[in-house]
DNA sequence: CTAGGGTTAG
């Protein structure tokens, strides 16, 4: 299209007479209403007929509008068009449509326009931040030096958005060091306010891992943002400091207003913890602060946390009251309804969810088999398992495996079991290889088991676990040959012990133990409960299961080494510290022992009080003397 | 008063 050009339009005459530049939709007003397509092609093509399209000030705000609006709006082939066509392009239209590409899923088309408007124009203080995040996004630190070689030249290395980005591009680009020295040698230059650099600082050492430095920082910063804070405590939480995580939570609401990332950032420590009381504040605070709580993304950390927290009745409650449910949303309730040994309802919702039309992805599968597995639906999850990888073209990955190996396991399917593992591409790790050993000492299957214990004390000679269930097995074919052999075995190999652990949280605190903790304040209130216990639990007839204690000590220290598993003792905590209406929620580290699992069952109708006990791998309902994994873990 | 920054769920 080749239209005459026009004359000036007043307003521009106007706007030089004047020397001043306002907002162009002072000149261009008709961008503010704009709302469809057609309506900007309109726009587009007046100001073609007014021949304002000459005007550099009108088509860098057409290319503006196409460019960064939010979508439907955003179309950036258009800019792109629109950008081609000005000649040359100016130093805004340069920034604009840069900054558009640094956000897409090809950010080094920033970097290559870059260049060319070296060749035109001179960049300015707005150029950098986006051409520097293309280069973070996609790690290309040589570029980024490059850059940063520019910035210097043009003397702009002190401006606070440059430089943050700047730091930001090494952090990205894992140059940790790189953003120490500029960080270090600008920071007593700054103003104040440069919160933002000390953020990325903040964040910088969270991403290595390294949260003691990350808190140093943040205690040194001479300014705090709502974001600081949030990088911390998802720092802390993603590193395994869930306790840290909280209490740094605690902390901020004193100082700082929490938002909505603050939330999504506290709520996986809260999960982990079993917080469930902290996790009900979270969810009254969104409320109450307006949070968009109907979200899918704020709504499936806090369906997590309810079913992590126990309580999968709540989760279920709060899943169905959601209007917009995405693929976490669905994999975090079947999840939760899985590791409640909910089998026929975590099903029932796999369903619900391919027929709304969201599509399972591999954590979605790893629920589903998970909850055949827990409730015993073998061919089920066979079928599934198919599903997923001839009509879905999922690979399996090594915790699907994990699924089947448990679920033809429990079956008593053991030689199925292995030639799984034997087909697997990767080799088995040994999450794997401990589901199948455990199911050959439940199947009393010693030839499959002696070879995957084996296995496992090549991996991993140190793990005590492979050692007690092989010992077991040669104990009770009464092969006392095997049983010394493995004894010695142990012996020579320094064993180590993960040390148990459970905690549970009373009034809003949590309180941690470890094995024959003596530690708490109430250490004397709990022992005279743990003493009542015992010998309740005697009357009842109870005697103590030492199967799994497998250290070189008679039976009456066997004995008593289980009375003072951390689970018994926080459970006799529970008992002393709330009303009998409450149900009592331990969360553990590891597994629950056997002892721990008969011990708590008869407490439960010893003391007429329901307690559910999350271990490392699912929860245990404890009522009236059974629990709701049927004996099976 | 044209435009640019950091944190986020299974």
């Amino acid at each position: 299209m080749n239209l005459t050009v026009l004359q000036p339009t007043t307003t521009t005459t106007v706007c030089s007479l004047t020397g001043q530049s306002p907002h162009p939709s002072t000149f261009f007003p008709e961008f503010k209403q704009c709302k469809t397509k057609s309506h900007l092609l309109q726009i587009h093509a007046k100001l073609i007929k007014t021949g304002r399209i000459h005007d550099p000030l009108a088509s860098a705000e057409l290319i503006r509008f196409c460019a960064l609006s939010n979508p439907p709006h955003q179309d950036l082939q258009y800019a792109l068009q629109l950008f081609d066509q000005m000649n040359p392009p100016n130093c805004f239209s340069f920034n604009t449509i840069i900054r558009a590409f640094s956000d897409t899923h090809h950010p080094l088309q920033s970097f290559l326009l870059f260049t060319q408007m070296m060749e035109t124009v001179t960049p300015n203080k707005f150029t950098f931040p986006s051409v520097l995040k293309a280069c973070a996004k996609t790690g290309r630190i040589e570029e980024g030096k490059m850059i940063h070689c520019v910035v210097v030249k043009f003397g702009l290395e002190n401006d606070g958005f440059v430089l943050s980005n700047l730091v930001r591009m090494y952090v990205m680009c894992g140059a940790m060091s790189d953003a120490v020295m500029l960080f270090e040698s600008k920071k007593m230059s700054l103003e104040m306010g440069e919160v933002v650099l000390w953020n990325v600082m903040v964040d910088g050492y969270v991403r290595l891992g390294e949260v003691g430095n990350a808190h140093k920082l943040f205690d040194e910063m001479p300014q705090r943002s709502v974001v600081s804070w949030n990088s911390m405590i998802s720092g802390y939480a993603q590193n395994g400091f869930f306790v840290e995580a909280l209490e740094l939570f605690r902390e901020m609401q004193m100082e700082e207003m929490p938002n909505y990332v603050t939330l999504i950032s506290v709520l996986p420590a809260v999960s982990r913890l079993g917080a469930l009381d902290t996790g009900k504040w979270v969810h009254f605070f969104a409320v109450k602060n307006g949070m968009k709580v109907d979200d899918p993304v704020l709504g499936s950390a806090l369906i997590d946390m309810y079913s992590k927290c126990g309580s999968i009745d709540e989760a279920i409650q709060l899943f169905n009251t959601l209007s917009r449910k995405n693929v976490v949303t669905w994999n975090s309730i079947i999840n939760g309804l899985a590791i409640h040994g909910r089998a026929n309802e975590a099903l029932y919702h796999f369903t619900k969810m391919q027929e709304s039309g969201i599509a399972p992805n591999d954590v979605t599968y790893i629920s589903v088999l998970t909850a055949c597995s827990h409730g015993g639906f073998v061919d089920k999850g066979l079928a599934i398992f198919d599903q997923m990888v001839r009509t879905e073209g999922l690979a399996p990955r090594i915790e699907h495996y994990g699924c089947m190996v448990d679920l033809l396991g429990r079956a008593g399917r053991l030689k199925e079991a292995e030639e799984l593992i034997l087909s697997m591409p990767d080799e088995p790790d040994d999450v794997v290889l401990k589901a199948l050993l455990g199911a050959c000492k439940k199947h009393g299957n010693i030839e499959i088991g002696e070879r995957v214990g084996k296995r496992l004390l090549e991996n991993n000679p140190e793990d005590g676990a492979p050692y007690v269930a092989l010992s077991n097995m040669y104990a009770s074919l009464a092969n006392w040959d095997g049983v010394m052999e493995t004894r010695l075995m142990m012996k020579q190999n320094e064993v180590k012990k993960d040390p148990g652990c459970s905690w549970i949280e009373v009034d809003g605190a949590i309180h941690e133990f470890v094995v024959a903790d003596e530690s708490h304040a109430k250490a004397n209130d709990i022992c005279m409960m743990l003493e009542e216990m015992k010998e309740k639990l005697r009357l009842a007839g109870y005697k103590p299961d030492t199967s799994q204690v497998f250290l070189r000590m008679d039976d009456a220290d066997k004995e008593s080494a289980l009375q003072h598993h951390s689970e018994k003792i926080a459970v006799a905590f529970g008992l002393i510290s709330t009303t009998r209406e409450t149900t009592i929620k331990v969360v553990k580290n590891l597994r629950i022992c056997n002892d721990c699992h008969s011990t708590i069952k008869l407490i439960s109708r010893i003391y007429r009080r329901r307690i559910v006990v999350r271990d490392r791998k699912r929860f245990h309902h404890f009522e009236n003397g059974s629990c709701s994994c049927m004996d099976y873990w």
